[in-house]
RNA sequence: GGGCCGCUAGCUCAAUGGUAGAGCAGCUGACUCUUAAUCAGCUGGUUCAGGGUUCGAGCCCCUGGCGGCUCACCA
């Protein structure tokens, strides 16, 4: 059975499933697994008529600790500070940080995933009061917090730690806040130059109700609380966060015995590597979430993160063969389910994972199968030879005028092929019309030498102008000549891109001077051995 | 140092303990019209290594190797 189904074959009554973020900065591709994997789920338990409620946390009160995207003196102003009260970057008109990276950036490509969760922020909850009741328990009960830390985390904390960091009232910082002293109404605090090595405290010291946003509980207690708060019974994490002794474990185990409640059923996720290494923000395009949207149609992202089992490490290598073999993969599979015949062995539950990958999760997944989707490889060819109506071409190749969403398809294809090939792809994928005779033609045999004498020859004489008369052209001489057609194209090929075999050749060579043409073919010809 | 996850064909990945597979790449052949298309076929493996359990192990157990992550701060 299909992973998504088997979570919610074991589910019992109403589910929530809720999966957060962090907005530290640019979202990399590898939070999309946990979107698409997340709304794989709800879709799963959906379709078993399961209520289920979707959510989207921002953990926008959580301190800015790395300064990827502050310059200058920003960087010492507000680092430390929540999430929510860092002012967008600069052109941004977002109203913080968060609501920049987050909110603008990365929740723009939920949509056009298909995926629509209720999305909250963590601000906001602390700011109406939603929070409180699980702060006052969180405080009330801090000895057992410390006794979670020391037994799953072998972490001591001090004798007088609260699990909280208040907001300074002067400086605006809660990352160089240390509470203490919890007396049931107030706790005090201090905002010290020196508590973390990333943000510098103002100094200054006081004591707040800890209510109503002046405070954010510590984050394993944080992320405990929000189960409670929403009631969540599914929650996936990377897999860093699973790790035994980790930030999971804490949470699952201050879940129980402090909020005395059942933690949510943990789907732990593997990683997203590129090029086989983990991601780096120095890496450019591809990237960042945002970025991979426009290398990537919606439903091949979602492909990507729904056809391997969660705990799989995926690698995206944009420079490599994935980006053509996803295409290829997700092809072959739309066809079976289909019910088109297709070579090879299919995964298991190909349609399954098929209609996961859907945007539309109401589409009707044999329809959208049967639909031509011109091959990834062939298209990135096709649009390499000047001239080549690509539409015209792929419809003759469908056999019928492409539809509505079949055109859509094309275009979008056609788009990611001209990025794809103008950033990423293999050499050997680009078609480029040599400006001197290659050195390959010294391979070439004597008949084939021949043959292009005698095509150069014919050609000057019928001067054939379009790609069809040109494809004619090659076929009738190679004929004439009694050659094999492949053997042929072989020549032309190695005369004019260095190549064994390319695009349809007569298209090729319509696309060039003609005076070109000859004078290359008579060239090419020219080491003809008698 | 402890823990978790992974390691299967050149690449990307499958395989309820029951004959190790597919796609792509590669190679061979066919084709007067998709010539990087399509069609037919072929090659390709000590399943990281070594033990063990079993009638039978890619799968279960043990040991080791390699890679990633994590366990201190923070989130």
């Amino acid at each position: 059975m299909y992973w998504a189904d088997e979570i919610a074959a074991a589910a019992e009554g109403p589910q929530v499933v809720n999966d957060s973020k962090t907005p530290s900065g640019t979202v990399h591709v590898g939070s999309l697994r946990g979107v698409v994997l997340h709304d794989a789920i709800v879709r799963a338990l959906r379709e078993r008529g399961v209520e289920t409620r979707f959510l989207y946390g921002v953990d926008d009160l959580d301190p800015m600790d790395a300064a990827a995207h502050l310059t200058g003196d920003s960087v010492e102003r507000y680092m430390g500070m929540p999430l929510a009260m860092v002012p967008a970057p600069e052109g941004s008109g977002a109203a913080s940080y968060a609501r920049h990276f987050v909110g603008e950036l990365f929740m723009a490509t939920f949509a056009p995933l298909g995926v629509a969760p209720e999305i909250y922020w963590m601000s906001e909850r602390y700011a109406d009061g939603s929070v409180d009741p699980y702060i006052r328990v969180a405080l009330d009960r801090a000895d057992l917090v410390r006794d979670i830390y020391r037994r799953v985390s072998h972490v001591e904390k001090r004798e007088d730690w609260l699990p909280i960091s208040i907001i300074c009232e002067v400086c605006g910082r809660s990352g160089t806040t240390l509470a203490t002293d919890w007396n049931g109404h107030t706790v005090a605090y201090s905002c010290r130059p020196d508590l973390v090595d990333w943000a510098k405290g103002c100094g200054h010291s006081g004591r707040v109700i800890p209510f109503k946003g002046r405070a954010k509980l510590k984050w394993n207690v944080d992320w405990a609380a929000k189960w409670s708060l929403f009631g969540v019974t599914i929650e996936g994490c990377g897999k860093d966060l699973a790790t035994a002794g980790g930030s999971r474990e804490r949470s699952d185990a201050i879940a129980r015995d402090v909020f005395d409640r059942e933690p949510p059923l943990n789907v732990s996720y593997e990683f997203l590597n590129i090029g086989g290494k983990k991601m780096s923000t120095s890496k450019g395009l591809g990237v960042s979430a945002h970025d991979m949207a426009a290398l990537l149609p919606p439903e091949l992202i979602r492909f990507l993160f729904l056809r391997s089992k969660p705990r799989r490490a995926l690698d995206f290598d944009p420079e490599g063969d994935t980006i053509p073999g996803l295409f290829d993969e997700f092809d072959r599979i739309a066809a079976a389910t289909a019910g088109l015949p297709v070579r090879g062995e299919l995964p298991p539950d190909p349609d399954r994972i098929f209609r996961a990958s859907l945007v539309d999760a109401a589409a009707d997944a044999a329809v959208e199968g049967a639909r031509f989707r011109p091959p990834f490889r062939h298209l990135a060819l096709l649009i390499q030879v000047p001239g080549v109506d690509v539409e015209a071409r792929l419809a003759a190749e469908k056999g019928s005028p492409l539809d509505e969403r079949e055109t859509e398809i094309l275009r979008e294809r056609v788009e990611i092929c001209r990025r794809w090939l103008a950033a990423f792809a293999p050499d050997r994928y680009r078609v480029e019309v040599q400006s001197e005779v290659p050195s390959s033609v010294a391979e070439l045999d004597p008949p084939q030498r021949a043959y292009m004498a005698t095509l150069a020859d014919a050609a000057d004489g019928e001067r054939p102008a379009s790609g069809d008369a040109w494809q004619d052209l090659i076929f009738r001489t190679a004929k004439a000549a009694d050659m094999a057609s492949g053997y042929a194209f072989a020549a032309i090929y190695a005369a004019f891109l260095g190549r064994a075999n390319g695009p349809r050749a007569g298209w090729l060579l319509a696309s060039l001077e003609h005076a070109f043409v000859v004078e290359r073919l008579r060239s090419a010809a020219g080491g003809q051995r008698t």
